[in-house]
DNA sequence: CGATTGACCGTTTTAGTCATTTGGTCATTT
DNA sequence: AAATGACCAAATGACTAAAACGGTCAATCG
């Protein structure tokens, strides 16, 4: 059996999108990668925004799983929810291109770059959604709606870990973790 | 007495970084509008970053005095909130500079606009520190730490406002009140 | 013969240029 | 003394030739 050619250029476009981003990378680079001809992988891939969205929902599937795997049914919602926040936010510090798509939104505003992250948004938020919706069901959080829930808690956890170290000395995980449950899980309403 | 030629400037400065932005306004237009020659503006402002520092410093001045005016000490915290929020928002909206600033940055990236949005976040952060902090003296809130309860506070009405409605049906007013009330005062934790 | 390739094509991006415009100065006018 | 606008160095952006781009396909390979 020859080499899995399609493989090759997966890890090579992965690889190239991490390094240089969505624009940063060619088409050409990709097959010089991936030790392919250019043509190979339109064989593959219909253009370049198909071969883009291939590699967007690996990453979102890698990080689903790895999710996945942190979460036990077993323990506090909130709990839970800082667990996988982390894992998410390490995974997503590691994963190059993440960040790589973030700066070139940023730099340059590359539309594609812009729906990769959103991509991932809409991904966690899903997920996340899901969480809510078991923890209303197991009475462990008050009802409410689970996908706007999921939205606020997604831009808290944002706010706490990105915007806030614009302007400040950055909080550690510990931190951002109490001020999550303090603000969402018991409110500021006194006792 | 002659005219007020400064009072001429600012109001000039104030039209044209309104109409055009902070990169789009030229000293030779200000002068023109103002009816002053050029040199003129200098006797006042030793270049284009303090015009510009001035517009601001007017700008956010008369934001504070908007919000004051809403605000009832009598009221409960929240329901301030609200109403301080909401008007800060309507006035945003309405008042061009701003408006125009926050275009500038994302089409442009003028460091100046983003600083100009900036100076106004950070202003609005620190009144509402203000309210926070009286909140928790009257025991209206729990004690807490008022500037990260307020930076809390101003990121999640914008993720209402703003960011909800990139990817959904906008939420009016009420709405808006009513969530805040329900994650922020209350919070998940079942009864 | 189907899978693979890279030379090739029309288009877009880039780098380099220079005339124009800009923020800022200051000798002259009021 | 206050105000002005001609003037200057520096920044800008319109222009263009050259390079790089995504995508195609006739030739090549196994």
């Amino acid at each position: 059996m020859s080499i899995d050619r399609r493989r090759l250029i997966i890890d090579a476009a992965a690889k190239s999108f991490a390094l240089f981003g969505y624009k940063g990378t060619t088409m050409d680079q990709v097959a010089k990668i991936a030790n392919v001809g250019k043509g190979t992988i339109y064989t593959f891939f219909s253009n370049k925004e198909e071969l883009f969205q291939e590699i967007m929902n690996r990453l979102i599937g890698e990080m689903k799983r790895v999710a996945e795997e942190v979460v036990d049914p077993g323990r506090k919602f909130f709990d839970n929810l800082n667990l996988v926040l982390d894992q998410l936010l390490d995974f997503r510090e590691e994963h190059e291109l993440a960040i790589k798509l973030s700066q070139e939104v940023k730099e340059i505003g590359t539309q594609m770059a812009q729906d990769g992250i959103y991509q991932i948004e809409k991904a966690v938020v899903g997920y996340i959604q899901q969480q809510v919706q078991a923890a209303v069901d197991k009475g462990e959080i008050k009802p409410c709606d689970p996908k706007m829930t999921a939205f606020v808690m997604l831009k808290l956890f944002m706010a706490l870990t990105a915007d806030w170290k614009k302007s400040h000395p950055p909080l550690d995980k510990t931190r951002v973790a109490e001020l999550l449950r303090f603000y969402l899980q018991e409110g500021l309403a006194p006792d």
